[in-house]
DNA sequence: TGTACATCAGTGAACGCGCGTTCACTGATGTAC
DNA sequence: TGTACATCAGTGAACGCGCGTTCACTGATGTAC
């Protein structure tokens, strides 16, 4: 009865949690988070809204769940990558970029944006919210950096300035790909331009 | 009782529409497009609920109400630095996005956020606000082609890739600096990054 | 390995609130003379 | 410029549905002997 989060986790119990959460990434992608009922994510996960309050307080903490759970799979994408990393820094972020893009890019950028507004509308989420994507990019940075060393290669702007950028710049171009997909193909944007940030002299 | 917004316009109607209008925009930003009942904006804009649905048929068409008007805005904001164009092309982007990010950055981040998200999510809605979105890019662009040419300047970056670029790159630093406003003041990334697009040579 | 019992996990009916939508109404605005 | 009437614009009460939340329950899973 009491909170369902501190309550000991069966596999079962596991089980059902992840269905609830995928159900609601898919939910969440189509109706937003206010719009996106327990009901709904009950039928969309296959159960009913009694398996919902057994296993979270109401949606809010649902969605923290999702916020860390997305964080996990990243870190283990960009983990795959790092594991035998291609020689030239921006090689390696192409890797991360195509590796994340993979599954769903429509679902995964609606999710993440609406995680995003989520977080900036909250003070409380907002901290966690911001300590885990500071995991992502350190490890991204720091791979990048090492890279560079390990090449000799002197960077356009300094590291951690260069991960915004490729974030920022990705999330902005695929909400472009996303409503324009005939003139702006998913990830054109980003091969037009990451190389400018990278090299020192124009390519091609 | 039929479609309101084939209804003549009064200037009172015009002056309860620009309310209706303006509660709507404090209200999304704060819930979200979902979670902004009817009830919320109209208590925003200082009316009961009769007065919402003798303007609007319901929640959708104000939301396409608001993606016209903003898009009017933007335009005329740009109209105006356009008027008096600095001479160099990368003043011209400085001008236009610092004229842009004027009134309320959060607020305006939030339901252009949530508008793209509506947008990406309804074929109906996204044509129309593609094409907006192009007008707006056209009317950047063409500024910054005529001041490279009179400046004899050759952009890093053909300039329909540039202007998709910056509107990306600020898209994706204002979320980064709504989060950490802190760590990345607002505006910092695309100071630090557009000169980058525009030079042959590293700056500074 | 089977039986009896205890606990767990999800079911589904029930309750009630918030809110979308309608509509008869009233005060505000416009018009004719 | 005033009066009488018509139309318009917004009010606020009423209705009903969707959905959040609770809870007594039942079948599933685990445990002791």
């Amino acid at each position: 009865m009491a909170d369902p989060s501190s309550r000991p986790t069966s596999p079962r119990r596991a089980a059902t949690r992840a269905r609830l959460l995928e159900g609601a990434r898919q939910v969440i992608a189509e109706q937003g988070v206010r719009g996106a009922s327990v009901e709904a994510i009950c039928d969309a996960a296959g159960f009913t809204r009694g398996a919902f309050y057994s296993n979270f307080i109401d949606r809010d903490e649902l969605v923290l769940a999702l916020i860390a759970d997305d964080h996990d799979t990243t870190l283990t994408h960009v983990e795959a990558v790092l594991a035998s990393p291609p020689d030239d820094p921006e090689a390696i972020v192409e890797a991360i970029l195509e590796r994340l893009a993979d599954v769903d890019p429509r679902q995964r950028y609606l999710t993440r944006t609406e995680l995003t507004l989520y977080a900036v509308r909250s003070d409380a989420v907002r901290s966690d919210f911001v300590r885990l994507r500071g995991e992502f990019r350190s490890a991204f940075r720091n791979a990048i950096e090492s890279a560079a060393a390990r090449q000799g290669i002197a960077l356009r702007l300094d590291p951690a300035t260069l991960v915004r950028t490729v974030e920022a710049l990705h999330d902005g171009a695929m909400a472009q790909s996303l409503l324009e997909p005939i003139d702006l193909p998913m990830g054109s944007l980003q091969r037009a331009v990451l190389p400018r940030l990278f090299l020192d002299r124009d390519v091609d």
